[in-house]
DNA sequence: CAGTCTGTGTCACATATGTGTCAAGCAGCC
DNA sequence: GGCTGCTTGACACATATGTGACACAGACTG
């Protein structure tokens, strides 16, 4: 479950030398040259986080990040602008085109990596730690344990995994057919309603020593974990 | 199971008289000239402790450490850093790279001996100490001998290298695959549920004098030790 | 050298635990 | 109220783990 980045970057020089140092970094990496390849690119898999050049042809940057932020699915998405110069960076800011972060070019590779993960864990801690805590619920992935205030709370492998991929996105909704992907596989055929029952267990294992409710059921849409 | 050290460094006599002082006391080394090397070693075989220096050609001691808390694999790798000035140190430590402790040149190598022996008995306890206790459990290596409270319990060679290699890090859950590589090696091939086997007979062995289990099933994951 | 002891890996069966489906009941919403 | 979608307990089934038995391999012993 690397984090999956795109990188979307006409320079071919500045676009190899971004995807070696990710990948080195250990990170899933794919370029896109143009704004409109990168807009195809991310209709056909959404990634964990965009690197956006400001001046990139077809569709510059700032209309992308536009385009990102107008998407529900993709309203959330960590970017990182990448600017020719640092009076572009101030215009940028501006402008609030929402990014989250904003690197100068020219930038050390080192730098760049380092603000790549500070943006991931702030956003998707998932990705990058092993122990997550959201709201009152601390997950570690090492010990295969997940506590709530103190208490050990025991949950069967796929409240686990359901808990897990929760924790990926806290707050988002997933749909049952989003949970059943990433929960149980896209290969394996079960009932959406299965998912029902298992968030309901989920619930049930969490809530056992007291606490509110920290699954949210948004009707006709799915489920989500409450993130205050 | 000598620790094995990793050390990066330039200069070639710094290297071997790190090299030197470290086998003398009772560490396996390997030699890397520059990032790259380091990196390319990393992959070959995680250490148990990596000796930076912040000036590295190729790719600096500090990219170096960020590369390894960026991999899960290595995340918890102790890591100390080797820096020229002790300003450099401070600097280091404002950047917060994550490194476990600093030395700066020049050094005395009983300093830095002794400081790679505090590191790792901070993190890897059972590495370095001849005895090592993990709730109500004493085993100690020298006199290859497994205690709890007071009661001596006697283990066959394979129960004892697998409660040892349990005790490498509490808690932690290994799956089947882990442990055989870890306890019988990745080359003999024996049956994934022969550690059940063996899990029982340490469990049994370790419960012979009355006490909880020690060892934690978690299913369709594996087994850890318990830490309480 | 034969006999004995200890430890090992595998199997087969027993047990424990988790899973998916259903259906009845409940809750929110026009 | 009537529709729709969610919750929940029951249950049969599937899978994972625990465990005693056993055959074999070395190591040790007299």
């Amino acid at each position: 479950m690397k984090p999956f980045v795109l990188i979307a970057e006409d320079e071919k020089a500045v676009a190899e030398l971004l995807r070696y140092n990710l990948e080195r970094a250990g990170y899933e990496t794919t370029i896109a040259p143009d704004g409109d390849e990168a807009m195809i690119q991310l209709d056909e898999r959404i990634p964990d986080l965009v690197l956006l050049d400001w001046m990139l042809p077809k569709v510059p940057g700032i209309e992308v990040c536009r385009r990102i932020r107008s998407k529900p699915e993709t309203a959330n998405l960590p970017v990182i602008m990448l600017t020719a110069r640092s009076e572009e960076a101030d215009r940028i800011r501006g402008l609030d085109t929402g990014a989250d972060d904003y690197v100068t070019k020219p930038f050390s590779t080192t730098e760049l990596v380092a603000r790549v993960r500070a943006v991931l864990r702030r956003i998707r801690p998932a990705l990058i730690e092993d122990k997550v805590i959201v709201g009152d619920i601390i997950v570690d992935r090492t010990t295969h344990t997940v506590a709530r205030d103190g208490e050990d709370i025991h949950l069967g492998p796929t409240e686990f995994r359901l808990l897990e991929y929760f924790i990926q996105h806290p707050g988002r909704v997933f749909s049952r057919e989003q949970l059943l992907d990433g929960v149980w596989g896209s290969d394996v055929y079960v009932e959406a309603r299965t998912v029902d029952v298992h968030v309901g267990r989920l619930r049930k294992a969490l809530m056992s020593k007291g606490g509110d409710d920290p699954i949210r059921t948004v009707r006709s849409a799915g489920y989500s974990l409450r993130t205050n």
